[in-house]
DNA sequence: CGCGCTGTTGAAACTTGTCAAAGTTTGTGG
DNA sequence: CCACAAACTTTGACAAGTTTCAACAGCGCG
Protein backbone atom coordinates (compact mmCIF):
# COMPACT_ATOMS: atom_id res chain seq x y z
CA UNK A 1 0.00 0.00 0.00
CA UNK A 2 1.42 3.13 -1.00
CA UNK A 3 2.03 6.05 1.83
CA UNK A 4 -0.96 8.17 2.25
CA UNK A 5 -0.02 11.84 0.82
CA UNK A 6 2.50 10.95 -1.40
CA UNK A 7 0.87 9.56 -4.32
CA UNK A 8 -0.05 12.59 -6.72
CA UNK A 9 3.48 12.88 -8.12
CA UNK A 10 4.21 9.83 -10.72
CA UNK A 11 0.85 7.70 -11.03
CA UNK A 12 -1.89 10.19 -10.30
CA UNK A 13 -1.09 11.57 -14.37
CA UNK A 14 -3.81 13.69 -15.44
CA UNK A 15 -4.84 13.31 -19.27
CA UNK A 16 -7.35 15.37 -21.64
CA UNK A 17 -10.19 13.39 -22.31
CA UNK A 18 -13.70 13.66 -23.88
CA UNK A 19 -17.03 11.73 -23.67
CA UNK A 20 -17.71 12.07 -27.29
CA UNK A 21 -15.27 9.43 -28.42
CA UNK A 22 -15.12 7.40 -25.44
CA UNK A 23 -16.74 3.98 -26.19
CA UNK A 24 -18.18 3.31 -23.15
CA UNK A 25 -21.29 5.78 -23.47
CA UNK A 26 -24.32 3.54 -23.11
CA UNK A 27 -22.29 2.17 -20.17
CA UNK A 28 -21.92 5.55 -18.72
CA UNK A 29 -23.09 9.11 -18.00
CA UNK A 30 -23.50 10.63 -21.45
CA UNK A 31 -26.48 7.50 -21.79
CA UNK A 32 -28.95 9.01 -24.37
CA UNK A 33 -27.17 12.63 -25.17
CA UNK A 34 -27.43 13.96 -28.11
CA UNK A 35 -24.40 15.91 -30.33
CA UNK A 36 -24.44 18.95 -28.63
CA UNK A 37 -25.35 17.93 -25.22
CA UNK A 38 -22.20 15.64 -25.40
CA UNK A 39 -20.04 18.58 -26.23
CA UNK A 40 -21.06 20.47 -23.30
CA UNK A 41 -20.16 17.07 -21.15
CA UNK A 42 -17.18 17.14 -22.78
CA UNK A 43 -16.21 20.80 -21.50
CA UNK A 44 -16.89 19.27 -17.68
CA UNK A 45 -15.17 15.66 -18.14
CA UNK A 46 -11.98 17.45 -18.95
CA UNK A 47 -9.74 15.22 -16.74
CA UNK A 48 -8.45 11.65 -16.56
CA UNK A 49 -6.18 10.47 -13.62
CA UNK A 50 -4.53 6.89 -14.05
CA UNK A 51 -4.12 4.98 -11.06
CA UNK A 52 -1.47 2.03 -10.49
CA UNK A 53 -3.34 -0.96 -8.63
CA UNK A 54 -3.23 -1.07 -5.08
CA UNK A 55 -3.41 3.41 -5.07
CA UNK A 56 -6.75 5.25 -3.33
CA UNK A 57 -8.90 7.33 -5.97
CA UNK A 58 -9.86 8.81 -2.46
CA UNK A 59 -9.99 7.99 1.11
CA UNK A 60 -12.97 8.12 3.59
CA UNK A 61 -12.49 11.50 5.11
CA UNK A 62 -11.10 13.42 2.40
CA UNK A 63 -13.69 16.18 1.12
CA UNK A 64 -15.79 15.49 -1.65
CA UNK A 65 -15.74 17.90 -4.69
CA UNK A 66 -16.11 15.27 -7.74
CA UNK A 67 -17.49 11.82 -8.59
CA UNK A 68 -15.31 9.24 -11.40
CA UNK A 69 -16.29 7.70 -13.85
CA UNK A 70 -14.22 4.26 -14.64
CA UNK A 71 -12.87 4.08 -18.27
CA UNK A 72 -10.44 1.04 -17.76
CA UNK A 73 -9.87 -1.34 -14.73
CA UNK A 74 -11.64 -1.99 -11.56
CA UNK A 75 -11.87 -0.78 -7.69
CA UNK A 76 -13.27 -1.94 -4.81
CA UNK A 77 -14.78 0.42 -1.93
CA UNK A 78 -15.04 -0.35 1.36
CA UNK A 79 -15.90 1.29 4.74
CA UNK A 80 -13.63 1.08 8.38
CA UNK A 81 -15.25 1.78 11.40
CA UNK A 82 -13.50 2.39 14.36
CA UNK A 83 -12.88 -0.93 16.25
CA UNK A 84 -11.02 -1.73 13.54
CA UNK A 85 -14.07 -3.52 11.68
CA UNK A 86 -13.98 -3.25 7.84
CA UNK A 87 -16.30 -4.01 4.74
CA UNK A 88 -16.09 -3.93 0.80
CA UNK A 89 -19.27 -2.60 0.06
CA UNK A 90 -18.55 -2.67 -3.52
CA UNK A 91 -16.80 -3.76 -6.78
CA UNK A 92 -16.50 -1.42 -9.56
CA UNK A 93 -15.87 -1.99 -13.08
CA UNK A 94 -15.57 0.05 -16.62
CA UNK A 95 -18.54 2.82 -17.18
CA UNK A 96 -19.26 2.65 -13.63
CA UNK A 97 -19.58 5.68 -11.01
CA UNK A 98 -17.38 6.26 -8.23
CA UNK A 99 -18.08 9.01 -4.98
CA UNK A 100 -21.72 9.19 -5.18
CA UNK A 101 -21.71 8.40 -1.29
CA UNK A 102 -19.68 11.69 -0.93
CA UNK A 103 -22.19 13.64 -1.64
CA UNK A 104 -24.08 13.74 1.37
CA UNK A 105 -22.17 15.19 3.62
CA UNK A 106 -19.65 16.96 0.83
CA UNK A 107 -16.94 14.24 2.60
CA UNK A 108 -15.81 10.86 1.36
CA UNK A 109 -17.46 7.79 3.57
CA UNK A 110 -15.99 5.23 1.82
CA UNK A 111 -12.35 4.33 0.11
CA UNK A 112 -11.78 3.78 -3.40
CA UNK A 113 -9.05 1.60 -4.09
CA UNK A 114 -7.72 0.60 -8.12
CA UNK A 115 -7.23 -3.08 -7.79
CA UNK A 116 -5.14 -3.52 -10.81
CA UNK A 117 -4.33 -0.26 -13.01
CA UNK A 118 -7.33 1.94 -14.32
CA UNK A 119 -8.31 5.55 -15.30
CA UNK A 120 -10.51 7.05 -14.15
CA UNK A 121 -12.35 10.32 -15.72
CA UNK A 122 -12.77 13.35 -12.61
CA UNK A 123 -16.27 14.71 -13.24
CA UNK A 124 -16.55 17.99 -11.06
CA UNK A 125 -19.59 17.55 -9.02
CA UNK A 126 -20.61 21.01 -8.43
CA UNK A 127 -20.43 21.83 -12.64
CA UNK A 128 -22.21 17.85 -13.19
CA UNK A 129 -24.86 19.91 -11.18
CA UNK A 130 -24.85 22.93 -13.32
CA UNK A 131 -25.00 21.04 -16.78
CA UNK A 132 -27.95 18.75 -15.26
CA UNK A 133 -30.44 21.85 -14.42
CA UNK A 134 -29.39 22.66 -18.28
CA UNK A 135 -29.77 19.06 -19.76
CA UNK A 136 -32.83 17.51 -19.17
CA UNK A 137 -31.49 14.03 -19.95
CA UNK A 138 -28.37 14.46 -18.19
CA UNK A 139 -30.28 15.55 -15.11
CA UNK A 140 -32.56 12.61 -15.86
CA UNK A 141 -29.93 9.56 -16.37
CA UNK A 142 -27.94 11.18 -13.23
CA UNK A 143 -31.11 10.62 -10.68
CA UNK A 144 -31.23 7.07 -12.33
CA UNK A 145 -27.85 6.16 -11.74
CA UNK A 146 -28.13 7.10 -8.41
CA UNK A 147 -31.16 5.12 -7.73
CA UNK A 148 -29.32 1.94 -9.54
CA UNK A 149 -26.54 2.20 -6.72
CA UNK A 150 -29.54 2.33 -4.10
CA UNK A 151 -31.64 -0.96 -5.49
CA UNK A 152 -28.40 -2.51 -6.27
CA UNK A 153 -27.74 -1.97 -2.44
CA UNK A 154 -31.05 -3.67 -1.55
CA UNK A 155 -29.60 -6.11 -3.50
CA UNK A 156 -26.39 -6.88 -1.60
CA UNK A 157 -28.73 -6.47 1.84
CA UNK A 158 -30.30 -9.01 0.78
CA UNK A 159 -27.92 -11.13 0.04
CA UNK A 160 -26.44 -10.60 3.16
CA UNK A 161 -29.57 -11.31 5.42
CA UNK A 162 -31.15 -14.37 3.81
CA UNK A 163 -28.66 -16.15 1.53
CA UNK A 164 -26.33 -18.73 3.03
CA UNK A 165 -22.47 -19.05 1.92
CA UNK A 166 -22.16 -21.06 -1.24
CA UNK A 167 -25.79 -18.86 -2.50
CA UNK A 168 -24.18 -15.50 -1.92
CA UNK A 169 -21.08 -16.80 -3.59
CA UNK A 170 -22.95 -18.59 -6.32
CA UNK A 171 -24.97 -15.20 -6.93
CA UNK A 172 -21.68 -13.05 -6.49
CA UNK A 173 -20.12 -15.03 -9.58
CA UNK A 174 -23.04 -14.79 -11.54
CA UNK A 175 -23.62 -10.92 -11.01
CA UNK A 176 -19.38 -10.38 -12.16
CA UNK A 177 -20.54 -12.80 -15.20
CA UNK A 178 -22.94 -10.79 -16.07
CA UNK A 179 -21.36 -7.45 -15.76
CA UNK A 180 -18.61 -8.94 -17.80
CA UNK A 181 -21.08 -9.66 -20.26
CA UNK A 182 -22.65 -6.23 -20.48
CA UNK A 183 -19.10 -5.13 -21.70
CA UNK A 184 -18.53 -7.65 -24.11
CA UNK A 185 -16.33 -9.99 -22.05
CA UNK A 186 -17.15 -13.77 -21.68
CA UNK A 187 -19.89 -14.44 -19.81
CA UNK A 188 -18.10 -17.99 -18.61
CA UNK A 189 -14.51 -16.90 -18.25
CA UNK A 190 -12.61 -14.12 -16.26
CA UNK A 191 -9.86 -13.36 -13.80
CA UNK A 192 -11.09 -11.69 -10.37
CA UNK A 193 -9.38 -9.21 -9.64
CA UNK A 194 -9.88 -9.33 -5.51
CA UNK A 195 -8.61 -11.51 -3.64
CA UNK A 196 -10.52 -14.54 -1.21
CA UNK A 197 -10.71 -11.94 1.74
CA UNK A 198 -11.77 -9.01 -0.45
CA UNK A 199 -14.47 -11.52 -1.25
CA UNK A 200 -15.60 -12.35 2.11
CA UNK A 201 -15.81 -8.99 3.08
CA UNK A 202 -18.29 -8.27 0.58
CA UNK A 203 -20.34 -11.22 1.14
CA UNK A 204 -19.86 -11.37 4.95
CA UNK A 205 -18.01 -14.25 5.20
CA UNK A 206 -14.69 -15.30 5.94
CA UNK A 207 -12.10 -16.05 3.48
CA UNK A 208 -11.79 -19.89 4.45
CA UNK A 209 -15.46 -19.73 3.98
CA UNK A 210 -14.93 -18.57 0.41
CA UNK A 211 -12.32 -20.33 -0.12
CA UNK A 212 -14.17 -23.75 1.06
CA UNK A 213 -17.45 -22.56 -1.24
CA UNK A 214 -15.06 -22.25 -4.65
CA UNK A 215 -13.23 -25.93 -4.01
CA UNK A 216 -17.20 -27.41 -3.64
CA UNK A 217 -18.20 -25.51 -6.52
CA UNK A 218 -14.75 -26.91 -8.05
CA UNK A 219 -16.12 -30.80 -6.54
CA UNK A 220 -19.42 -30.81 -8.30
CA UNK A 221 -18.55 -29.29 -11.72
CA UNK A 222 -20.02 -25.86 -11.60
CA UNK A 223 -17.19 -24.18 -11.58
CA UNK A 224 -13.21 -24.24 -12.70
CA UNK A 225 -10.85 -22.66 -10.31
CA UNK A 226 -7.06 -21.94 -10.90
CA UNK A 227 -6.31 -19.05 -8.11
CA UNK A 228 -8.10 -15.71 -9.94
CA UNK A 229 -9.06 -17.54 -12.70
CA UNK A 230 -12.82 -18.62 -12.95
CA UNK A 231 -14.49 -20.43 -15.66
CA UNK A 232 -18.35 -21.08 -15.22
CA UNK A 233 -19.03 -24.51 -16.09
CA UNK A 234 -22.54 -24.73 -15.38
CA UNK A 235 -24.44 -21.60 -15.15
CA UNK A 236 -28.09 -23.01 -15.00
CA UNK A 237 -26.78 -25.00 -11.82
CA UNK A 238 -25.37 -21.85 -9.97
CA UNK A 239 -29.02 -19.88 -10.56
CA UNK A 240 -30.66 -22.92 -9.17
CA UNK A 241 -27.84 -23.13 -6.13
CA UNK A 242 -28.66 -19.30 -5.84
CA UNK A 243 -32.01 -19.77 -5.68
CA UNK A 244 -32.04 -22.84 -3.28
CA UNK B 1 -53.74 -7.42 5.01
CA UNK B 2 -56.22 -6.16 2.49
CA UNK B 3 -56.96 -6.74 -0.88
CA UNK B 4 -54.82 -5.45 -3.86
CA UNK B 5 -56.39 -3.13 -5.34
CA UNK B 6 -59.54 -2.22 -3.52
CA UNK B 7 -57.73 0.35 -0.72
CA UNK B 8 -58.14 3.94 -2.70
CA UNK B 9 -61.62 4.63 -1.68
CA UNK B 10 -61.89 4.58 1.74
CA UNK B 11 -58.75 5.22 3.43
CA UNK B 12 -56.17 6.09 0.31
CA UNK B 13 -58.08 9.84 1.26
CA UNK B 14 -56.43 13.09 -0.42
CA UNK B 15 -56.06 16.42 1.48
CA UNK B 16 -54.68 19.65 0.28
CA UNK B 17 -51.15 20.33 1.74
CA UNK B 18 -48.62 22.38 2.13
CA UNK B 19 -44.83 22.64 2.88
CA UNK B 20 -44.53 26.17 3.90
CA UNK B 21 -47.15 25.29 7.18
CA UNK B 22 -45.37 21.62 7.57
CA UNK B 23 -43.53 21.47 10.89
CA UNK B 24 -40.97 19.09 9.47
CA UNK B 25 -39.46 21.38 6.83
CA UNK B 26 -35.99 20.99 8.42
CA UNK B 27 -36.13 17.46 8.10
CA UNK B 28 -38.07 17.02 4.52
CA UNK B 29 -37.61 18.06 1.67
CA UNK B 30 -37.96 21.80 1.65
CA UNK B 31 -34.58 22.12 3.93
CA UNK B 32 -32.90 25.36 3.15
CA UNK B 33 -35.33 27.02 0.59
CA UNK B 34 -36.46 30.56 1.15
CA UNK B 35 -40.24 31.50 0.81
CA UNK B 36 -40.38 31.93 -2.54
CA UNK B 37 -38.53 28.73 -3.81
CA UNK B 38 -41.35 26.60 -1.21
CA UNK B 39 -44.30 28.61 -2.80
CA UNK B 40 -43.18 26.95 -5.74
CA UNK B 41 -42.80 23.64 -3.71
CA UNK B 42 -46.34 23.81 -2.39
CA UNK B 43 -48.05 23.49 -5.93
CA UNK B 44 -45.51 20.49 -6.67
CA UNK B 45 -46.70 18.65 -3.11
CA UNK B 46 -50.46 19.16 -3.37
CA UNK B 47 -51.38 16.05 -2.27
CA UNK B 48 -51.30 13.78 0.73
CA UNK B 49 -52.72 10.24 1.33
CA UNK B 50 -54.17 9.02 4.50
CA UNK B 51 -53.12 5.30 5.09
CA UNK B 52 -54.37 2.61 7.71
CA UNK B 53 -51.97 0.06 9.03
CA UNK B 54 -50.83 -2.57 6.73
CA UNK B 55 -51.80 -0.86 4.24
CA UNK B 56 -49.68 -0.20 0.89
CA UNK B 57 -48.46 2.99 -0.14
CA UNK B 58 -47.25 1.46 -3.43
CA UNK B 59 -46.00 -2.45 -4.20
CA UNK B 60 -43.15 -3.63 -6.09
CA UNK B 61 -43.43 -3.89 -9.63
CA UNK B 62 -45.75 -1.01 -9.78
CA UNK B 63 -45.43 1.40 -12.01
CA UNK B 64 -42.80 4.75 -10.24
CA UNK B 65 -44.22 8.34 -10.93
CA UNK B 66 -44.19 10.04 -7.67
CA UNK B 67 -41.74 9.61 -4.41
CA UNK B 68 -43.34 10.29 -1.25
CA UNK B 69 -42.89 12.37 2.19
CA UNK B 70 -43.89 10.56 5.28
CA UNK B 71 -46.04 13.61 7.24
CA UNK B 72 -46.88 11.39 10.00
CA UNK B 73 -46.80 7.37 10.79
CA UNK B 74 -44.50 5.04 10.62
CA UNK B 75 -43.89 2.34 7.38
CA UNK B 76 -41.14 -0.74 6.39
CA UNK B 77 -39.98 -1.13 2.52
CA UNK B 78 -39.74 -4.89 1.79
CA UNK B 79 -38.21 -6.48 -1.23
CA UNK B 80 -39.53 -9.86 -2.49
CA UNK B 81 -37.71 -12.21 -4.23
CA UNK B 82 -38.94 -15.24 -5.92
CA UNK B 83 -38.15 -18.59 -4.26
CA UNK B 84 -40.20 -16.93 -1.41
CA UNK B 85 -37.41 -15.07 0.30
CA UNK B 86 -37.98 -11.75 1.43
CA UNK B 87 -35.96 -9.45 3.42
CA UNK B 88 -36.75 -5.64 5.48
CA UNK B 89 -34.80 -2.93 3.75
CA UNK B 90 -35.47 -0.21 5.77
CA UNK B 91 -38.06 1.59 8.16
CA UNK B 92 -38.88 4.84 7.30
CA UNK B 93 -40.34 7.68 10.04
CA UNK B 94 -41.57 11.43 9.97
CA UNK B 95 -39.63 13.50 7.31
CA UNK B 96 -37.78 10.55 5.26
CA UNK B 97 -38.47 9.82 1.89
CA UNK B 98 -40.16 6.78 0.05
CA UNK B 99 -39.82 5.73 -3.33
CA UNK B 100 -36.19 6.22 -4.37
CA UNK B 101 -35.74 2.93 -5.50
CA UNK B 102 -38.34 3.58 -8.32
CA UNK B 103 -36.79 6.35 -10.04
CA UNK B 104 -33.68 3.83 -11.70
CA UNK B 105 -36.16 1.94 -13.79
CA UNK B 106 -39.13 3.73 -13.52
CA UNK B 107 -41.01 0.85 -11.45
CA UNK B 108 -41.35 0.10 -7.47
CA UNK B 109 -38.63 -2.58 -6.65
CA UNK B 110 -39.85 -2.96 -3.03
CA UNK B 111 -43.32 -2.82 -0.98
CA UNK B 112 -43.63 0.25 0.90
CA UNK B 113 -46.10 -0.91 3.62
CA UNK B 114 -47.61 1.20 6.84
CA UNK B 115 -47.08 0.36 10.06
CA UNK B 116 -49.31 2.46 11.71
CA UNK B 117 -52.07 4.98 10.70
CA UNK B 118 -50.07 7.06 8.27
CA UNK B 119 -50.21 9.80 6.41
CA UNK B 120 -47.67 10.97 3.09
CA UNK B 121 -47.50 14.00 0.53
CA UNK B 122 -47.20 13.09 -2.79
CA UNK B 123 -44.80 13.96 -4.67
CA UNK B 124 -44.54 13.64 -8.42
CA UNK B 125 -40.71 13.12 -9.66
CA UNK B 126 -40.86 14.31 -13.14
CA UNK B 127 -42.16 17.80 -11.69
CA UNK B 128 -40.06 17.97 -8.85
CA UNK B 129 -37.29 16.97 -11.87
CA UNK B 130 -38.44 20.03 -13.46
CA UNK B 131 -38.44 22.17 -10.52
CA UNK B 132 -34.80 21.43 -9.01
CA UNK B 133 -33.97 22.35 -12.42
CA UNK B 134 -34.92 26.30 -11.40
CA UNK B 135 -34.10 26.12 -7.84
CA UNK B 136 -30.56 25.25 -7.23
CA UNK B 137 -31.08 24.50 -3.64
CA UNK B 138 -34.12 21.96 -3.86
CA UNK B 139 -31.65 20.27 -6.56
CA UNK B 140 -28.59 19.92 -4.29
CA UNK B 141 -30.49 19.29 -1.43
CA UNK B 142 -32.59 15.95 -3.12
CA UNK B 143 -29.06 14.64 -4.06
CA UNK B 144 -28.02 14.89 -0.64
CA UNK B 145 -30.87 12.82 0.28
CA UNK B 146 -30.39 10.36 -2.30
CA UNK B 147 -26.74 10.27 -1.76
CA UNK B 148 -27.41 10.05 2.19
CA UNK B 149 -29.77 6.70 1.29
CA UNK B 150 -27.06 4.98 -0.40
CA UNK B 151 -24.61 5.64 2.49
CA UNK B 152 -27.02 4.63 5.13
CA UNK B 153 -27.45 1.61 2.83
CA UNK B 154 -23.70 1.14 3.23
CA UNK B 155 -24.02 0.96 7.44
CA UNK B 156 -26.49 -1.76 6.81
CA UNK B 157 -24.35 -4.25 4.70
CA UNK B 158 -21.73 -3.00 7.61
CA UNK B 159 -23.95 -4.34 9.89
CA UNK B 160 -25.42 -7.31 8.23
CA UNK B 161 -21.76 -8.40 7.08
CA UNK B 162 -19.56 -7.71 10.06
CA UNK B 163 -22.30 -7.99 13.07
CA UNK B 164 -23.11 -10.65 15.77
CA UNK B 165 -26.80 -10.46 16.82
CA UNK B 166 -26.90 -8.59 19.89
CA UNK B 167 -24.69 -6.07 18.16
CA UNK B 168 -27.03 -5.88 15.42
CA UNK B 169 -29.58 -5.36 17.90
CA UNK B 170 -27.96 -2.51 20.22
CA UNK B 171 -26.92 -0.53 16.95
CA UNK B 172 -30.96 -0.34 15.48
CA UNK B 173 -31.85 0.48 18.83
CA UNK B 174 -29.61 3.11 19.26
CA UNK B 175 -30.28 4.31 15.71
CA UNK B 176 -34.01 4.33 16.53
CA UNK B 177 -33.52 6.25 19.56
CA UNK B 178 -31.56 8.32 17.96
CA UNK B 179 -33.31 9.09 14.95
CA UNK B 180 -36.79 9.33 17.47
CA UNK B 181 -34.37 11.96 19.49
CA UNK B 182 -34.16 13.91 16.40
CA UNK B 183 -37.89 14.23 15.85
CA UNK B 184 -38.42 15.61 19.46
CA UNK B 185 -39.53 12.25 20.99
CA UNK B 186 -37.63 10.77 24.22
CA UNK B 187 -34.65 9.26 23.31
CA UNK B 188 -34.71 6.19 25.91
CA UNK B 189 -38.16 5.00 25.16
CA UNK B 190 -40.48 4.59 22.38
CA UNK B 191 -42.77 1.54 21.30
CA UNK B 192 -41.52 -0.80 18.49
CA UNK B 193 -44.02 0.02 15.42
CA UNK B 194 -42.79 -3.38 14.14
CA UNK B 195 -42.70 -7.42 14.92
CA UNK B 196 -40.02 -9.09 16.31
CA UNK B 197 -40.04 -10.84 12.88
CA UNK B 198 -39.92 -7.32 11.52
CA UNK B 199 -37.20 -6.77 13.06
CA UNK B 200 -35.41 -9.98 12.17
CA UNK B 201 -35.90 -9.66 8.34
CA UNK B 202 -34.10 -6.05 9.12
CA UNK B 203 -30.92 -7.29 10.55
CA UNK B 204 -30.48 -10.48 8.92
CA UNK B 205 -31.77 -12.84 11.90
CA UNK B 206 -34.74 -15.12 12.69
CA UNK B 207 -36.97 -13.81 15.03
CA UNK B 208 -36.29 -16.08 18.16
CA UNK B 209 -32.81 -14.88 17.99
CA UNK B 210 -33.85 -11.14 18.02
CA UNK B 211 -36.24 -12.36 20.89
CA UNK B 212 -33.38 -13.72 22.38
CA UNK B 213 -31.10 -10.96 22.01
CA UNK B 214 -34.09 -8.73 24.00
CA UNK B 215 -34.13 -10.91 26.85
CA UNK B 216 -30.30 -10.85 26.92
CA UNK B 217 -30.37 -6.96 27.39
CA UNK B 218 -33.15 -7.27 30.05
CA UNK B 219 -30.92 -9.62 31.81
CA UNK B 220 -28.17 -7.49 31.66
CA UNK B 221 -29.80 -4.13 33.00
CA UNK B 222 -29.30 -2.16 29.41
CA UNK B 223 -32.93 -2.04 28.55
CA UNK B 224 -36.61 -2.66 29.85
CA UNK B 225 -39.11 -4.14 27.35
CA UNK B 226 -42.25 -4.62 27.52
CA UNK B 227 -43.88 -6.32 24.33
CA UNK B 228 -43.15 -3.27 21.59
CA UNK B 229 -42.34 -0.86 25.10
CA UNK B 230 -38.68 -0.09 25.18
CA UNK B 231 -37.00 2.00 27.72
CA UNK B 232 -33.14 2.28 27.10
CA UNK B 233 -31.56 1.94 30.58
CA UNK B 234 -27.54 1.70 30.00
CA UNK B 235 -27.15 4.00 25.86
CA UNK B 236 -23.11 3.71 26.69
CA UNK B 237 -23.77 0.12 27.82
CA UNK B 238 -25.58 -0.55 24.17
CA UNK B 239 -23.03 1.22 22.18
CA UNK B 240 -20.07 -0.46 23.78
CA UNK B 241 -21.70 -4.02 22.86
CA UNK B 242 -21.92 -2.59 19.68
CA UNK B 243 -18.18 -1.72 19.04
CA UNK B 244 -17.54 -4.73 20.89
C1' DC C 1 -64.42 -14.80 25.55
C1' DG C 2 -61.74 -17.36 22.73
C1' DC C 3 -58.97 -17.68 18.66
C1' DG C 4 -55.05 -16.21 16.36
C1' DC C 5 -51.11 -13.64 16.09
C1' DT C 6 -46.99 -12.49 18.46
C1' DG C 7 -43.49 -13.38 21.62
C1' DT C 8 -40.59 -16.33 24.78
C1' DT C 9 -37.75 -20.18 25.96
C1' DG C 10 -35.33 -24.75 25.56
C1' DA C 11 -32.69 -28.38 23.23
C1' DA C 12 -30.63 -30.21 19.23
C1' DA C 13 -28.79 -29.56 14.58
C1' DC C 14 -26.38 -27.03 11.39
C1' DT C 15 -23.55 -23.42 9.43
C1' DT C 16 -19.85 -20.60 9.74
C1' DG C 17 -15.89 -18.93 12.26
C1' DT C 18 -11.43 -19.77 14.47
C1' DC C 19 -7.00 -21.59 14.78
C1' DA C 20 -3.34 -23.93 12.78
C1' DA C 21 -0.40 -25.79 9.29
C1' DA C 22 1.15 -26.31 4.87
C1' DG C 23 1.06 -25.27 -0.11
C1' DT C 24 1.15 -21.86 -3.86
C1' DT C 25 1.87 -17.65 -6.25
C1' DT C 26 3.76 -13.09 -6.81
C1' DG C 27 6.92 -9.60 -6.51
C1' DT C 28 11.44 -7.87 -5.36
C1' DG C 29 16.20 -7.46 -5.04
C1' DG C 30 20.42 -9.46 -5.82
C1' DC D 1 16.90 -14.81 -14.10
C1' DC D 2 16.81 -16.91 -9.73
C1' DA D 3 15.94 -17.01 -4.86
C1' DC D 4 13.58 -15.64 -1.13
C1' DA D 5 10.08 -13.35 1.41
C1' DA D 6 5.55 -11.90 1.69
C1' DA D 7 1.01 -12.39 0.53
C1' DC D 8 -2.56 -15.33 -0.62
C1' DT D 9 -4.95 -19.85 -0.71
C1' DT D 10 -6.32 -24.36 0.72
C1' DT D 11 -7.61 -27.78 4.02
C1' DG D 12 -8.61 -29.92 8.57
C1' DA D 13 -10.34 -30.12 13.27
C1' DC D 14 -12.77 -27.93 16.61
C1' DA D 15 -15.55 -24.09 18.74
C1' DA D 16 -19.02 -20.73 18.68
C1' DG D 17 -23.13 -18.64 17.12
C1' DT D 18 -27.44 -18.99 14.90
C1' DT D 19 -31.25 -21.52 13.20
C1' DT D 20 -34.67 -24.99 13.57
C1' DC D 21 -38.23 -27.35 15.83
C1' DA D 22 -41.30 -27.47 19.45
C1' DA D 23 -44.03 -26.14 23.28
C1' DC D 24 -46.21 -22.73 25.69
C1' DA D 25 -47.59 -17.96 27.31
C1' DG D 26 -49.73 -13.48 26.59
C1' DC D 27 -52.13 -9.87 24.37
C1' DG D 28 -55.48 -7.99 21.45
C1' DC D 29 -59.03 -8.12 18.08
C1' DG D 30 -63.38 -9.52 16.55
Amino acid sequence: MPPQGATAKVTLEVIKTACSNCNLQELCLPYGLNQMELAKLDELVSTRKRLKRGEHLYRSGQPFDSIYAIRSGFFKTDVLIEDGRDQVTGFQMTGELLGLDGISSEIHTCNAVALEDSEVCTIPFALLEDLSREIHTLQKHFHKVMSREIVRDHGVMMLLGTMRAEERLAAFLLNLSQRFTARGYSPAEFNLRMTRDEIGSYLGLKLETVSRAFSRFQEEGLIAVQQKHIRILNTPGLKKLMTH
